[in-house]
DNA sequence: CAAATTTGCGCAATCGTTTGTATTTGTGCG
DNA sequence: CGCACAAATACAAACGATTGCGCAAATTTG
């Protein structure tokens, strides 16, 4: 059973490959008769055009890559979708790699992507890139690079991200307007946009109300549940808080489970906000408030900015993508 | 900026591409001296193979197509995540579409997938699907099919499904031994393989107990949290039952609120069970109890049944991945 | 030492398209 | 009728890698 070919097609019809070619592209140059003759039989004899070669021939692909570090994290998925709800229609089709976290992985993964040679690579950073020779050979290659959540800013090309100051910035207000006052912040590492911008967006708010911050209310590198779990037990003996707010769901939950293992008056006098409006968040009880972000959205967004860049116009900004406070129960006083 | 080829590494070397090809290839026919400097010019130039240019002389393709109803829900994205995990150390990428649980889609991701001459395809039919010409047509092209989750028995090749039969059987059979008697079940579309089983499952249990299986308690098309939401609520009107089994988690949180809403004897008298032991399932309150399905095994099956097909040995079998049943509040009296 | 074999590499065709440059055929016009 | 010109198609060279075959030099063998 091979595969129809348009010399295939040339033969049957009396004519040449390129007749062919520029039939099925509906090239003025031939008849319009012969068109309708080249694709009637196309159709009728299954021809589909070999991808590989026409692009080899052409030099552009219509692979687009993606690097995500999991791709079963609901956030992560969601931009996906997004990414192929623009990208599939316009012709273009994922190759989807994950990171796993690990730097090495990723390095691998953009290589093997540069193999296939993509169209260009859309990306959000694992935890552990701190060295950028592999994106920056990705840039020089001429292979454009779209960046999203998780971003270097050194790297040229459009960079897709939440809002996170003002995600966090709204998150901590609602919490001080509810009346709780000593709210720790359970953060990722600083060094990564994401977790910083959050620490920026916290900073802020408690600045405006309380006037200053206290530097020892925020934790580093507690984003597992496990994380928060642990650590709110043991700061609960430390200190004197009657709130956090977190950067993710998943060390919120962590919380929220400590939070009844030890019995505290919850929800009414602890507050608590998670990071990312996971699905679980509105069916605990009590209902976890926290900030939706819309992957959807970014993935769209950065699907258009891939084809944007192909074509020939490669922005480089960074698109903002505005998140939304839900209010729920667990903040409530 | 061009990509470099062996062409490139070929002249400044002074010997032809066929050396540096079979060089790099660790050919025998070229002498160790010069594969050694074939490959350290090639590492300093930069040089990554174009794997278009090599599938298309070759004839096979890295590339393995994969089909999924949504990549954002969290069985499917386990799966994928899976695949991965065996595909790509054995040097192999993924194409990865979605057919949003339309026919439509699915037969389109399929030429898509077959225009970019994926070495074989790996799917979870939709919804929708009720015709299979498209996918007969993979199969006759000679490109490996391994399905896996919702099936076609039809289609030759490998298939990989959950023991929806013995989870079905062991959810059932764990409302009746915690003292429940009128168990209704809200399934999907029984002709859909997954749904039929679970209805298998379901009666087994029930006749083995209670010896007669009333039919009108098997509800058909309730997967989503509105329809377990509704139908819960109208069924409570017009039926005496006592619990619930779910073909899906999502409708048994439809349950879960509808029976908040109607202030019923739950947990205790009324129990419910779901499918699928979503990430929220545990986290509810109180917990639900659920049949967990290991997407992560299901993939890594499937990921193997295709590199074994490729390699010439495609197993016309079904790989049947044992569940296991999480007992948790919802199903206690 | 000549013949046979091995070693190391070059030549050229090929995979399926695309595309710049011919070449053929047809049409209109003086 | 002959010429310019357009229309329709053919020719052939790419794209980057692979691979069967051929050929020279080096090595082994009888």
């Amino acid at each position: 059973m091979k595969k129809v070919t348009i010399n295939d097609i040339a033969k049957k019809l009396g004519v040449t490959p390129s007749t062919i070619s520029r039939a099925l592209a509906d090239n003025k140059r031939v008849s319009q008769a012969t068109r309708d003759r080249v694709k009637t039989l196309a159709k009728e004899m299954g021809y589909q055009p070999n991808l590989m070669a026409s692009s080899l021939r052409k030099g552009k692909s219509d692979l687009i890559g993606m690097i995500v570090p999991r791709i079963n994290r609901h956030f992560f998925s969601n931009i996906i979708s997004g990414v192929e709800e623009i990208l599939n229609p316009a012709g273009y089709s994922l190759l989807i790699m994950q990171s796993h976290e690990e730097l090495e992985s990723e390095i691998k993964a953009v290589h093997s992507l540069m193999r296939n040679r993509v169209g260009g690579i859309i990306i959000s950073l694992s935890v552990e890139t701190n060295s950028y020779d592999h994106l920056q050979g990705v840039v020089k290659g001429n292979v454009p690079l779209v960046q999203f959540d998780r971003v270097c800013k050194d790297l040229k090309g459009p960079k897709i991200v939440n809002d996170n100051i003002t995600g966090a910035y709204l998150a901590t207000m609602h919490l001080l307007q509810s009346g709780f006052k000593r709210i720790a912040h359970f953060s990722g590492n600083k060094m990564i946009n994401v977790y910083g911008e959050r620490i920026i967006g916290y900073k802020k708010a408690i600045a405006e109300v309380l006037g200053e911050v206290d530097e020892s209310l925020i934790l580093e590198d507690i984003i597992t549940r496990d994380a928060g779990f642990e650590t709110i037990q043991k700061i609960l003996k430390e200190k004197e808080i009657d709130a956090v707010f977190c950067a993710g769901d998943y060390s919120a939950f962590g919380v929220f489970e400590g939070l009844k293992d030890i019995k505290a008056h919850f929800p009414g006098e602890f507050g608590l906000v998670g990071f990312g409006n996971e699905p679980f968040a509105e069916m605990l009880h009590p209902s976890l408030s926290s900030i939706e972000q819309d992957g959807r959205e970014i993935g769209k967004i950065a699907a258009q900015e891939m084809i944007d860049a192909i074509n020939g116009d490669l922005h480089d900004i960074e698109r903002v993508v505005p998140v939304e406070f839900k209010e729920r129960e667990s903040s409530k006083r």
